[in-house]
DNA sequence: TCAAAAAATGTAAGCGCTTACATTGACTTT
DNA sequence: AAAGTCAATGTAAGCGCTTACATTTTTTGA
């Protein structure tokens, strides 16, 4: 307890200002229940000490933690960061803290870091997408850990959550493809394993061939993990087919990115030899060379709305799921395939 | 205390096996000064109850949270979030838990986040450079509060710190810019107040500039915060001076991208009209077109050595800061000014 | 003016852990 | 066989807060 690193606790205050733990307590989380002089006389000795309270002591006394906690799937994408920045930010507003953790899209880290947050108390958790193993949903539902599902939206659960319809969001997309004449198209997707959002893109991509009449099993799919280089390669793959797609669709932004690079390696020319799309619009998508036809999502209002929907659930309200609304962009990368022009 | 959402606690644990707190808190904490036979019997306690120690109250008992936190001025940038991304990882190795806050570059934000962050217990600190007032130092002093600075290297301080030193990193580049027979130099800055890496990248361009002879004071000087639209912008400010500059250097990549977007727009050649060039060697710098010629830094080998190097101080060792080398990359976006090719 | 109600404050029992110290046996030594 | 070691475990005192309940003070109303 010398004096240069001596941390004053709550005892510290009430002994220096003349009055009782529990009315420092109270001084600093109901202020109104005090006598305006009790609380001059609180406030002063709290400064006078350069007081802070101690969160552990306190999140262990009154049972809350003010923490939530966030899994994503990684922060190096910018779509989860940006989304991230907003619901942080706006955590911040409600007097929350964030606590992130990444699982690197494996369920094992997944569940582990599940245990973790709710070890530490987090209030409640921010998960991505809907694919989980039931035990993670039993485990929450029994720590009874608010949670909220993020950057997905069904309505076939109980589980609450804000988002899209990640289906329904790339339906516009694949229609203006099968309508500018598109018939031998491939979809780059990451994993469909685990994780809804990519499977979902997928189906919508199938179920609007069904509907054109084409076979959904004539499309090209190729599944890798989200990264440029993957998309490079995956791309690759695609023209060295005997009969190469007129058009590569990509699970997201990032993978288009990369296979319009290699096009440009390849020397072949997007639009006009392959078309390319994307999902989720971030700034890349509109520094590309041609700029990238993709699906706008709204990351930054969907991880501001989270934080809302979030705060509201663990003050025990009742919230409704949200949907977000997606909008397709059309940029320079798609065209009519080039087998048929002027069909 | 409902079968259904009982949290099962140390106590509860113990008596289920029959034995103290004492040895269940050894179990989980010490195992190896535990006979076999009671390990055993404890664990499968553990096993059966489902128990997971409470964090806080671990915290608070032990004194240290295996926690850090990190302040940084944004997610919302790829290389903060990719450098994040490595140091959680790494962090997570250690068994320790990160907390994230973002300051927006603002200095008031960051200390009081800052005191939150220490509240809550953080073992050790990430911040980001060195600019920030001494009263923030002496309050991490004073709490004994472990603090590393990334992103930045500087010798003439007992911060310890690992990045890499902006003036000498950026050197290269200005001095390729020069060799080349740039004489209209203009550089995009962020705001420098506040922010020492981009103070220095700028003073790095000055002085090489006063090397060669030049007068630093005919630098063209625009700051503004980095974003792609203010990258714009300011290209614009610049291309429309009576006497536009030879070359744009950007204090960033982002700036680089929206310099370049703009000069697209505007049916500026880049780099036949004009020369740009970048800092940080994001994913965009070679994706753009044409790609970017710009600084490599290892954000993610800063990240991980962070992470390392704050796990060590917190357990007491003493640490060396660490300086990482960048690399100059040179790709498309410059060349030799419009007035004096072949000069 | 005085009892009753309301407001302000104090008392003290935890919250769920860790850990210094005390205790208990089982082994060595001599 | 007594004394000393040492490993394994138990006891219990906190860690720094919150909060139910008790107590005191002030306000109110008739």
């Amino acid at each position: 307890m010398s004096q240069s690193n001596f941390i004053p606790t709550l005892a510290d205050v009430a002994k220096k200002a003349g009055v009782s733990t529990a009315t420092v307590s109270r001084c600093l989380n109901s202020p109104d229940q005090l006598s305006q002089a009790t609380r001059k006389k609180v406030m002063s000795a709290v400064a006078e000490l350069g007081y802070a309270p101690n969160f552990n002591a306190q999140s262990l006394a009154a049972r809350r933690t003010n923490t939530v906690g966030a899994i994503i799937p990684t922060m190096d994408n910018a779509i989860f960061a940006r989304g991230l920045q907003a619901f942080q930010e706006e955590l911040g507003n409600l007097g929350k803290t964030l606590i992130v953790a990444s699982s690197s899209y494996r369920p094992d880290l997944e569940l582990e870091h599940i245990k973790t947050l709710t070890a530490r108390g987090a209030d409640g958790l921010l998960l991505i997408g809907y694919d989980r193993n039931p035990e993670i949903y039993n485990f929450l539902k029994q720590r009874d850990v608010p949670s909220l599902v993020a950057w997905a939206y069904q309505t076939d659960t109980d589980q609450t959550s804000v988002g899209f319809n990640n289906e329904k969001a790339i339906r516009p997309l694949i229609e203006e493809v099968i309508a500018l004449g598109h018939r031998n198209i491939a979809f780059i997707s990451a994993p469909k394993k685990n994780n809804d959002r990519a499977r979902d893109r997928v189906t919508g991509v199938r179920m609007a061939m069904q509907r054109a009449g084409l076979d959904p099993r004539s499309l090209k799919l190729i599944e890798t993990p989200y990264s440029i280089e993957n998309g490079q390669a995956a791309f690759q793959k695609l023209v060295a087919l005997d009969c190469p797609p007129t058009v590569a669709m990509c699970g997201n932004d990032v993978l288009a990115a990369g296979a319009i690079k290699q096009a440009k390696e390849m020397a072949l020319s997007v639009p006009d030899y392959i078309s390319i799309t994307g999902f989720d619009d971030i700034e890349l998508a509109s520094l590309a060379e041609p700029q990238l036809t993709t699906v706008h999502v709204p990351h930054k209002a969907m991880g501001k709305i989270a934080a809302q929907m979030l705060g509201k659930m663990i003050d025990q309200q009742i919230v409704e799921s949200q949907e977000l609304s997606t909008e397709l962009r059309l940029r320079g990368t798609l065209t009519t395939p080039r087998a048929c022009k002027l069909k």
